[in-house]
RNA sequence: GGGCGAUUAGCUCAGUGGGAGAGCGCUUCCUUCACACGGAAGAAGUCACAGGUUCAAAUCCUGUAUCGCCCA
C-alpha cells in the first residue's frame, strides 16, 4: 500500500483511474444474462461542448447506470452525437465565409465534404468531455447519425411512411429562418414577448357604402400589407354588416381587394377588421382557403420584398416596416399606433425572427401516430418521472399538428424522392434513381434534406441495428431509462416513442426522467453567447469530476429547477476528502498485510453502525430506483459524514489503541463499513471510491477485480443487521455526550480538563448502562469521574441539562472562578438589560412608531429581541452558579 | 386566455398529518497523532397571506398575492 498524502487530489487520480477502466474493458456491453439495463444517451449536437445540462443529465445517467452494472445485470450505455443539420452547417459555412465564400461557391458535394472533414475534427470534442466526467458509456460503439448504417435505417423510415401515405408534400404556412435559409417545425420555434405596436390603418373603400368610405385595420405587422388580398370582419358585428362583399382599394399598391365576413376574426381585438395576408399568416391562409381568395407571396428567402410589393421591391423586411408606415403617415393613412406586447416567433438555432412563409414542404401526418403513443402512456408502458409531465405530454399530442420535416440544407439525410420531368413520376426509393421506372428518362432527387429530429427519432432502435432484426435489437430493446431535458420532451422523447411503437411494435424504453433545468445563480437561462453560463470543465478543475457530480446530484429533487449553488460543489469536494482521510485512517491503522475479518457485534456501536448501513443501502436502493437524487445523496453525505466518521471512528479510537482482539473486531468492522459505503457512494463518486477501493484490504474472490465492477451492497441480506435497540442507546449517548461538550463550552473549560458528572437516573438498567457507555463518554467529552443512581440530587454549583429521562449534573467547582464569572456575567446582564429597557421604552412610543423609518424600527426590534434572549440565557447562568 | 411549478434560516434548498432540518455563510473556542477541504459548541425561521378540514397542518382543501416556465 504505498503511502495516501493528506489531501485528495482529483487530478492525480481521475486520468488514471478512468484508463483503467477502459483498459479493462468495462464500459463494454455484455449481453449475456437476464434483465438488460439499457440506457440510450440523449446524442448530443455534434458541435456542441459540455454544458451544465449535460454535466447533470450525464451524470444522472451514469448514476443508473453504474448502479445497475454492479448489480450485475447486463448493462449498456449507447453513446453517440447526432449531425446537427442547421448547427454544423452554420459553422461550416462560417469557416467558407472567413475565406470569402459561400456554400454555393464551392457545391454541394464539396460542402458536404467539408462537413464530414469538421465532425472529424471536431465532433468528438463532446465526447472526451463525458469521459472527463467518469461517464461509463460503451464507448467502442459510438454511434452518428448519418453513419451508413444509420443513413439507411432514416431512408427506410422515410419509404415505409411514404409508402404508407403517412409523408405527404404540400403548400402551406412554414416556419422560415431567413438567417438558417431553411424551413422549421413548429416546435422549433421559441415565442418572445416583445414590446411592439400596434398600428391603426384606413383602407379607402372603392365606392362608397351606406356613406362609409373606409375602414380602419389594425395590424402588429404594416408591412406585411403588401400581401394583403381581402379584409375580415366577425360576420355577426353590426359595425361593419354592410361593408360584407365591398371593395378595397389598398392602399400604398392600389390593389383592389375584397372585405369578407369570418367567424375567426375576434371583434374585440384592434378595430374587429382584420388585414388579411394569406401567405404571411396561417390564420390568413385558413381565412383566404375558406373564401377562395389568392395568396400572394410578398417575400424572398431572405426576408427582402419581392417584385409584387411594387415600390418596396428589394427592402429588407424591417426597412420595408418603416417605410410603409412612414408613407401611410404621409399619405394621411395612420390613423393611431397603440403600444402593443405580442409573442414573436424566433429559430431556436440562431434566434432570428423567423417569418410565418407560404411554401412548399414535406410533412408527417402525426394523428395516426400519436394515438398509439397516449394509449402506451396511459397504459404505463412509459412511466414519466415526475409523473406530471405526462399532462404536458398529452396535452401536445392530442393536439398535435403534422410536421414539417423538409428542410432547404445540404447537411443531412436528403429526402429519396425521385421527380421525373417528362412523365409527372414522383416516388421515394431505398435506392437512388437514374432514370424514371415508369417512361425511363432521366429523373432527378429533391433538393432538401430532413429534419434533424427525423433521424433522432430513430435513436433508441436504430442504434441497435434496426432496421436489420439483429440479437442486439432483440436483447436491449425497449431500453430501460431515459433522461433528458423537458425542452426536448416534444422534439424527441413524444417522437421516439410514436417511431418505436410504429416501427418496432414496443415502446422504446419504460421510465423518462425528465431532469430539472439547471439555471445559473441569478435564476437565469445559461447560456454561452450572453456570457450567463458556468463551463463544467471549470468546475472540474476546481471541484474535482466528483466534486461536481455530487454537488450536482444534492441539488437535483423532483419539483425545482436548479438555481445552480456552486457551494454545494465545494461542499461535494470537501466531501470527497473527507472520504479519502476517513479512509486513509482506517487503512493506517489496518497496516500492510491486513487480513479482513467478517463483520460482528462486540460492542453497541458495533451494532448501531450496521444497522445504520443497513438502513443507508435500503434508503439508497429507494432513491436510486424511484430517481430521487438529491435525497440520495444526503442520506450518503449524511451516514459518511456524521455518523460514521463523526461517531462511529470516534468511537473506536480506544480500541484501536487498546490492540487485541477488540482492535481486530473494531477493525474488521471498520474496513466492512467503509468498503460497503464506497460501494453505495461509487456511482454518484466514481473516482475517489475506485481509488481508494483499490488500497482496501479485499478477501481473495474480488481482490482482483474493480469497484466498478463490485457487487452492489445486498439491503436486504444487510437488514439482518438492523438493531433499534442499539440505535436509541448510542442516540442516547451522542445526547449525553453533546451536553457535556455545551457546558465545557459554555463555561470555556479545556477539553483536557477531566469532569465528574453526576446523573439521576430511573433505574438499576440506566446505572448499568451509564457504566457500560462510560469509557465512551471518557474518550468522547472528557468525562474523567461519575456517579448514577436514581435519587442523585444536584451538587453545589453545577451546570444541569436534561437528555431524555435522564437530568446530569456537572459540578463546576474547582474549574470555574466563581466570583470572577459571576461578576462578569452579572455586568454583562446588567449592561443587556439597561439596553433593552432603553429599547422598549422607544419601542413603546407612538410617536416613534408612526414616524420612524420601518426599517429602523425592524432593526430595533430585532435588537431587542436578542437582547431579551441574552438577558433569560445570562440569569440562567446566574442561577446554575449561584447555589 | 389555459396549464404546471415555486414561496421554509442571511443565501441555495430538503422536508406530503404528530419533535422545523441540511449545505454554505455567521459567532465563539480548538492547529489533540485521518482530515483546517478539519474538530467542538452556538445564534438564526409568523414554513407568502387569508379562510377551512382535523384531536393535531409547513404538510390536506379553497381562495388571494408574488415569481418562474410551458402552451395558445
Amino acid at each position: 500500500m504505498s503511502e495516501m498524502p493528506t489531501a485528495y487530489d482529483p487530478d492525480a487520480v481521475e486520468g488514471r483511474i478512468f484508463s483503467g477502466w477502459s483498459e479493462a474493458g468495462y464500459f463494454a456491453r455484455r449481453p449475456e444474462g437476464d434483465a438488460p439495463f439499457t440506457v440510450v444517451i440523449p446524442p448530443p449536437n455534434v458541435t456542441g461542448s459540455l454544458h451544465m445540462g449535460h454535466a447533470l443529465n450525464n451524470t444522472i445517467q451514469d448514476v443508473v447506470i453504474r448502479r445497475s452494472r454492479m448489480t450485475g445485470r447486463p448493462t449498456r450505455w449507447v453513446v453517440g452525437t447526432d449531425h446537427a443539420g442547421i448547427a454544423t452547417q452554420n459553422k461550416v459555412e462560417q469557416k467558407l465565409a472567413a475565406q470569402g465564400l459561400s456554400r454555393h461557391d464551392v457545391g454541394r458535394e464539396r460542402f458536404i465534404e467539408l462537413c464530414w472533414e469538421w465532425r472529424i475534427e471536431h465532433g468528438s470534442i463532446i465526447i472526451e468531455q463525458l469521459k472527463r466526467m467518469g461517464c461509463s458509456c460503451d464507448y467502442a460503439d459510438e454511434h452518428f447519425t448519418m453513419d451508413e448504417p444509420y443513413q439507411r435505417a432514416v431512408r427506410t423510415v422515410f419509404v415505409d411512411w411514404f409508402e404508407k401515405g403517412l409523408i405527404y408534400r404540400g403548400e402551406r404556412i412554414i416556419n422560415w429562418c431567413p438567417r438558417c435559409s431553411t424551413a422549421l417545425s413548429d416546435i422549433e420555434v421559441e415565442h418572445e414577448e416583445l414590446d411592439s405596436h400596434l398600428w391603426h390603418i384606413r383602407y379607402p373603400l372603392k365606392d362608397p357604402v351606406a356613406g362609409r368610405d373606409h375602414l380602419v385595420v389594425a395590424t402588429t405587422r404594416p408591412e406585411t400589407m403588401l400581401g394583403d388580398m381581402c379584409v375580415a370582419v366577425h360576420p355577426d358585428d353590426d359595425r361593419y354588416r354592410d361593408l360584407v362583399g365591398a371593395t378595397i382599394v389598398l392602399p400604398l399598391l392600389g390593389r383592389e381587394i375584397p372585405i369578407v365576413a369570418d367567424a375567426y376574426v375576434d371583434p374585440a381585438f384592434g378595430t374587429g377588421a382584420v388585414k388579411v395576408t394569406p401567405a404571411h399568416d396561417p390564420n390568413d391562409f385558413d381565412i383566404a382557403e375558406r373564401h377562395g381568395i389568392a395568396k400572394l407571396n410578398i417575400l424572398n428567402a431572405d426576408a427582402t420584398i419581392t417584385a409584387d410589393g411594387g415600390p418596396y421591391r428589394g427592402l429588407d423586411r424591417y426597412e420595408a416596416r418603416a417605410r410603409v408606415v412612414d408613407d401611410l403617415k404621409a399619405a394621411g393613412l395612420l390613423v393611431a399606433i397603440d403600444d402593443h406586447v405580442h409573442a414573436v416567433g424566433h429559430c431556436y438555432r440562431c434566434h432570428t425572427v423567423v417569418e410565418p412563409w407560404l411554401s412548399d414542404q414535406w410533412f408527417v401526418d402525426m394523428k395516426p401516430l400519436a394515438a398509439p403513443a397516449i394509449d402506451a402512456v396511459r397504459g404505463d408502458r412509459v412511466v414519466f418521472h415526475p409523473r406530471r409531465w405526462e399532462n404536458v405530454y398529452y396535452h401536445w399530442m392530442e393536439n398535435i399538428r403534422d410536421w414539417c420535416i423538409s428542410r432547404q440544407l445540404w447537411w443531412g439525410h436528403r429526402i429519396p424522392v425521385f421527380y421525373c420531368d417528362a412523365c409527372g413520376f414522383q416516388g421515394a426509393s431505398m435506392d437512388d434513381l437514374e432514370t424514371c421506372p415508369t417512361c425511363g428518362a432521366p429523373v432527378w432527387q429533391d433538393e432538401d434534406v430532413l429534419d434533424t429530429w427525423f433521424s433522432s427519432q430513430l435513436w433508441p432502435f436504430a442504434t441497435l441495428g434496426w432496421p436489420a432484426d439483429t440479437p442486439e435489437l432483440g436483447f436491449f430493446y425497449p431500453t430501460t431509462v431515459l433522461s433528458t431535458a423537458r425542452d426536448i420532451l416534444f422534439l424527441w422523447v413524444a417522437r421516439m416513442i410514436m417511431s418505436g411503437l410504429y416501427f418496432v411494435g414496443d415502446v422504446p424504453y419504460k421510465d423518462v426522467i425528465i431532469h430539472p433545468t439547471v439555471f445559473n445563480a441569478e435564476g437565469k437561462r445559461m447560456s454561452k453567447s450572453l456570457g450567463t453560463g458556468v463551463d463544467p470543465l471549470d468546475l472540474m478543475a476546481h471541484y474535482g469530476a466528483d466534486g461536481m457530480r455530487f454537488g450536482l446530484m444534492l441539488q437535483v429533487t423532483g419539483n425545482q429547477d436548479i438555481k445552480f449553488a456552486e457551494d454545494k460543489l465545494a461542499s461535494s469536494r470537501n466531501f470527497a476528502n473527507k472520504i479519502w482521510n476517513a479512509s486513509r485512517f482506517v487503512l493506517m491503522n489496518a497496516g500492510e498485510d491486513f487480513e479482513p475479518g467478517a463483520p460482528r457485534v462486540e460492542t453497541v456501536a458495533d451494532a448501531w453502525i450496521l444497522s445504520r448501513l443497513a438502513d443507508l443501502a435500503a434508503r439508497v436502493d429507494e432513491g436510486l430506483l424511484t430517481y430521487e437524487f438529491g435525497e440520495t445523496a444526503r442520506a450518503l453525505y449524511d451516514f459518511f459524514w456524521n455518523e460514521f466518521c463523526d461517531w462511529y471512528i470516534e468511537l473506536a479510537k480506544p480500541r484501536l489503541a487498546a490492540g487485541g482482539a477488540t482492535r481486530q473486531t473494531a477493525l474488521d468492522n471498520l474496513v466492512f463499513v467503509l468498503d460497503h459505503a464506497l460501494r453505495l457512494l461509487h456511482p454518484m463518486m466514481p473516482f475517489v471510491t475506485e481509488e481508494i477501493w483499490g488500497r482496501l484490504p479485499h478477501d481473495e474472490a474480488e481482490r482482483a477485480e474493480a469497484l466498478m465492477v463490485a457487487a452492489w451492497p445486498d439491503a436486504a441480506q444487510l437488514a439482518a443487521y438492523r438493531d433499534e435497540d442499539a440505535e436509541r442507546s448510542i442516540d442516547r449517548l451522542i445526547e449525553l455526550v453533546v451536553g457535556v461538550r455545551a457546558v465545557r463550552a459554555r463555561y470555556g473549560i479545556s477539553p483536557k480538563q477531566g469532569l465528574r458528572v453526576e446523573f439521576k437516573t430511573s433505574g438499576d438498567a440506566d446505572n448499568r448502562w451509564i457504566q457500560e457507555e462510560f469509557g465512551h463518554m471518557k474518550s468522547l467529552a472528557g468525562v474523567a469521574e461519575f456517579a448514577a443512581g436514581v435519587d442523585a440530587v444536584k451538587p453545589p454549583h453545577s451546570a444541569v441539562f436534561v437528555a431524555g429521562d435522564m437530568t446530569v449534573f456537572v459540578p463546576l467547582e474547582g474549574l470555574v472562578d466563581f466570583e470572577a464569572e459571576r461578576q462578569r456575567i452579572a455586568t454583562e446582564s446588567a449592561k443587556a438589560q439597561e439596553e433593552l429597557s432603553r429599547l422598549t421604552k422607544k419601542l413603546a412610543n407612538e410617536g416613534f412608531l408612526a414616524k420612524a423609518a420601518p426599517e429602523i424600527i425592524e432593526k430595533d426590534r430585532a435588537k431587542a429581541a436578542e437582547l431579551g434572549a441574552t438577558v433569560a440565557r445570562l440569569t440562567g447562568q446566574l442561577g446554575e452558579l449561584a447555589d
